[in-house]
DNA sequence: TTGTACGCGTTATCAT
DNA sequence: ATGATAACGCGTACAA
């Protein structure tokens, strides 16, 4: 016991919780012993007698790292400053087991607090799963009831509707776009967006331009292979995100296309995968950290209310980056 | 209590820690109240009062996402198996409070084991830390102490010496080589194992062709720029990572120099980034993940003994992959 | 094979 | 402002 240093008894707690009613003077007796000793509460002992665990949980599952790396590093950012710990919950987003996982780490590990990211925010058994708890849920970029829980986002419809028409503006008529996992909230809202632009552009709809993909390299490659090989394809593409968008690139490439003279392509992501590939392409840039600093602010932050914060997006613009044409000189 | 659904007492306990000596019938009737009343043990208090807490920690701090992702899924895998989670506790290679991150892990969070990425595996504080605590550290691709903790690992060294010795037969005989930031001790490795390669094909080492990069894409990109800039610039160019293989590549397109034609470019990962970009690069696959499973496995099979364990590496050919020129005449 | 009593280290409640 | 005491829910040791 840190009595001994001390002097007086579990009033340790109280500095430790930095209640108020302390003394000044106790309060530097007791943070002094605690420093000499180098004390650390138990955790196990102050969840089993508290109310609160120190530990909030991310329950991801993303095809892209990029995605889930930037997650977890605004989430460890916001967390960092409690003294919270993360713990990552990757599930498969086809197993039976999410479910069991989420009922677990509130039951069992009795985390603070819980962040879903798509596409388990939709699910219908995890949605009544949500409501009937009373644990601190925040979901990122949800697709359905959105009243039901705290959440973060971006405007995924406006961000493709600018991009969709960026992309007319450059002239293009027949955009194709390449969809992630119907699944996934984000994937459909993007798909809004898309055909919201065409339609103010007064440009039919083509469901043959819409091709489906997984929000991964390979289906992105597939995806652009179908689109390439209509018998009017397109001149741009559109990829619901950045590796999707990668392996469109890989293809042109492939094909000797030259980007983004001969085929355009725009991607949605957190601006690292359409940063490094060549050319770098233009994208719309979701600040992944930031919603996963939000989404855990969200949970720490004091009193807890079902509140909805959105993030702001941005187009960056990098066609002008040169076309491969002086790799292709230099090379012939 | 469950006690209302079964018969028995906190036999419960018995039965759910497996024990020996329960009858098949009373072990039958728990189980079933259990799965009636979705029962769930908890976590604090079983880590109160037992000595184990269910949970492991992953230490880790890289610059590639992928690396991350991979890491923590082969952990992820083989924690499933045995119902314990993992904390990912990111840290800043640079940051003071690692040590009083990892010792609250032990303190506090009571973890049942800790795995250490590098760098941080071989900070002289860190090491003593583990020397004298009595907890199960596993380290991946550890540099010094080797005998200090369990460990998992890729022969580094013998993986760059095939590396460069395949870069050597394709006719190249001035070699540039992209390290990672010299607190990583694999980095430190694979620069060996390109000397060594070097040394007995009898060509000089040239200091100049050794860049020093920080395992990210501009600073693969930027110590690409430096080489190409030398008097006697190199005609392939081995970076220690794939990011900054990457970063290398993006620079060739920039200045329109032909890959693999006119600069061979080869890298070091997990085959993800190298696979994605143009052209697919020539790079050592080191199965991240696999090293997460085995480093998870030795902290979670059975009785912990300080082991070592060598993953095997493969060498991805990909040299046959055409030349950007095709893009090229197809844009020009 | 099964049940009983105690303790793990902290917070919460109530006195003081 | 501070101290005593009872939980918190489970393992462990020992008894039955």
């Amino acid at each position: 016991m840190s009595r001994l240093a001390g002097v007086s008894i579990k009033t340790v707690s109280r500095v430790l919780n930095r209640e108020k009613r302390v003394a000044e003077a106790t309060r530097a007796k007791v943070n002094a012993a605690v420093a000499s000793l180098n004390y650390r509460p138990n955790v196990a002992a102050r969840t089993l007698a508290g109310h609160r665990s120190f530990q909030i949980a991310l329950a991801c599952d993303n095809p892209s790292p990029y995605y889930v790396y930037e997650m977890q590093s605004g989430i460890r950012d916001r967390c960092q400053m409690d003294g919270v710990r993360m713990i990552a919950q990757p599930y498969d987003h086809d197993s039976e087991r999410l479910l069991d996982d989420i009922e677990s780490l509130v039951d069992a590990s009795g985390v603070d607090g819980l962040i879903l990211t798509p596409p388990a925010t939709d699910y219908p058994e995890v949605l009544a799963l949500m409501a009937r708890r009373n644990v601190r849920f925040v979901r990122v970029s949800p697709g359905t009831d959105l009243d039901l829980t705290a959440s973060v986002f971006i405007d995924n419809v406006g961000a493709a509707t600018a991009m969709t028409r960026h992309l007319l503006a450059l002239g293009h008529r027949r955009i194709g776009f390449i969809s992630g996992h119907a699944s996934y909230a984000t994937s459909t809202q993007r798909l809004e967006g898309y055909r919201s632009a065409l339609d103010d552009a007064d440009i039919a709809f083509d469901p043959l331009l819409v091709r489906p993909g997984d929000y991964d390299f390979a289906s992105g490659a597939d995806a652009t292979e179908a689109l390439l090989a209509l018998r009017d394809p397109p001149s741009a593409i559109f990829a619901a995100n950045d590796d999707m968008a990668a392996g469109a690139l890989s293809v042109a490439h492939r094909r000797g296309l030259s980007v983004p003279a001969q085929l355009s392509i725009a991607g949605f992501g957190d601006d690292a995968v359409s940063r490094f590939v060549w050319p770098p392409l233009t994208t719309i840039r979701q600040p992944t950290r930031t919603l996963g600093y939000q989404a855990a602010d969200l949970l720490l932050a004091g009193e807890f209310k079902i509140e909805r914060r959105e993030v702001p997006f941005e187009l960056v613009r990098r066609e002008s980056t040169g076309p491969l044409r002086s790799a292709g000189s230099a090379a012939g």
